[in-house]
DNA sequence: CGCTTCACTTACCAAGTGGTAGACAATCCG
DNA sequence: CGGATTGTCTACCACTTGGTAAGTGAAGCG
């Protein structure tokens, strides 16, 4: 049972790697400080992943599989419509309460640029076209305004994932980040998108 | 005149610091190297600021008074109402064109959190605060929705930096980030900030 | 058993990092 | 003029970085 040994040393690097690339940043972890926290050397990590960059490959893909998952299953439940809006919007907010390096990776990845933000949007590739076909068929349905569903989508995302993760700025109005201000923030994110994107009555 | 020879060099120093720490970041750029794009040594750089964290806090004081400045200007040609932000997310792109620094700026502080972030949040508390007293304005007015102004401004901020600077996102959904896709995105933003922020009539 | 492979370590390394000390030429001021 | 000050440079320094080389003990396997 060597190798059970290894993949658990490996699975404990990915998910240090990730909690590190996602709150402090790439650049900002370096492996010995990473070995260290995990009690073992810097070396260890270089043998599972032969380089700094191809580690972050890992981690992204680790990362886009539990994003990948964790949508699937907010969707799963949801109903129709807005209704899946709704959910997603939870979701995201649950993730940046309950594991905010995720979606933090998600924001140092784009930040770094390719290659390895090319990785990212591929890997998360199917999750956007069913994001813009979803768009798409409640414009078709005349449920919601009609416009790009590329652009409405980057609009929503960059609202949503701004307003789940970006504490600084919150801060900054005045918001500390407890719990409560957090669902009144979901609320409002909410009420804001859906004024946003469901078409007049 | 060596004083000003001096200040010169500082001026170069500010800039040539906000262009890189906007841009690439700033655990990712070196003083050597920044020194080096200039033709000096590091030890100018750090004769003008004793420390890379000062230096920082001097880019960011720069670049409040830039984007101060530029907002003002922005206002300051505009109409009542909807018109203000039309001017403001009109003059948030044309920056993200002409000095995408100023707003990589911007994030990067927001990530790196405290002291940074809040100096940023201080410099500009003068800018916040005239935001939110517009938004309660214009809902005491009933031309908006009725809401919180401070959470409205914090949706309505990360949808107009996210949209205007997350190249990286773009590409995922396959919009090349061209003159004329910028054109789009900003018509589409404002669509959606109309819908979302506009009380129906 | 004995050889190989695997997971990991100890020991390095060259290249950078931010930062200090001190010299030096140019300028300012009495 | 002549000493003081200012801006910049040369020369270091201790430390950290990602990465390499060479082992080592244990498990796997013929």
């Amino acid at each position: 049972m060597r190798a059970a040994k290894a993949r658990e040393t490996d699975e404990r690097i990915l998910a240090a790697a990730l909690q590190s690339f996602g709150t402090k940043g790439f650049e900002a972890t370096s492996l010995d400080h990473l070995a260290g926290e995990l009690g073992i050397t810097k070396q260890t990590i270089l043998y599972h992943h032969p380089s700094k960059a191809e580690l972050l490959d890992a981690v992204i893909d680790r990362a886009s599989i539990d994003l990948t998952a964790t949508f699937d299953a907010a969707l799963s439940g949801a109903g129709p419509g807005w209704d899946r809006i709704d959910a997603l919007v939870r979701s995201v907010f649950r993730l940046a309460l309950r594991r905010p390096e995720l979606l933090g990776l998600v924001r140092e990845v784009s930040r770094l640029g390719a290659p390895a933000s090319t990785r990212v949007a591929q890997n998360l590739e199917p999750l956007v076209a069913r994001a813009q076909r979803f768009l798409g068929d409640e414009m078709d349905a005349g449920r919601m305004r009609r416009s790009d569903p590329a652009l409405v989508l980057v609009s929503a995302y960059s609202t949503v994932l701004g307003v789940a993760t970006e504490v600084e700025v919150l801060r900054a109005v005045g918001i500390e980040p407890t719990l409560r201000s957090t669902v009144a923030r979901r609320r409002e994110l909410l009420a804001f998108l859906h004024s946003a994107l469901v078409a007049p009555t």
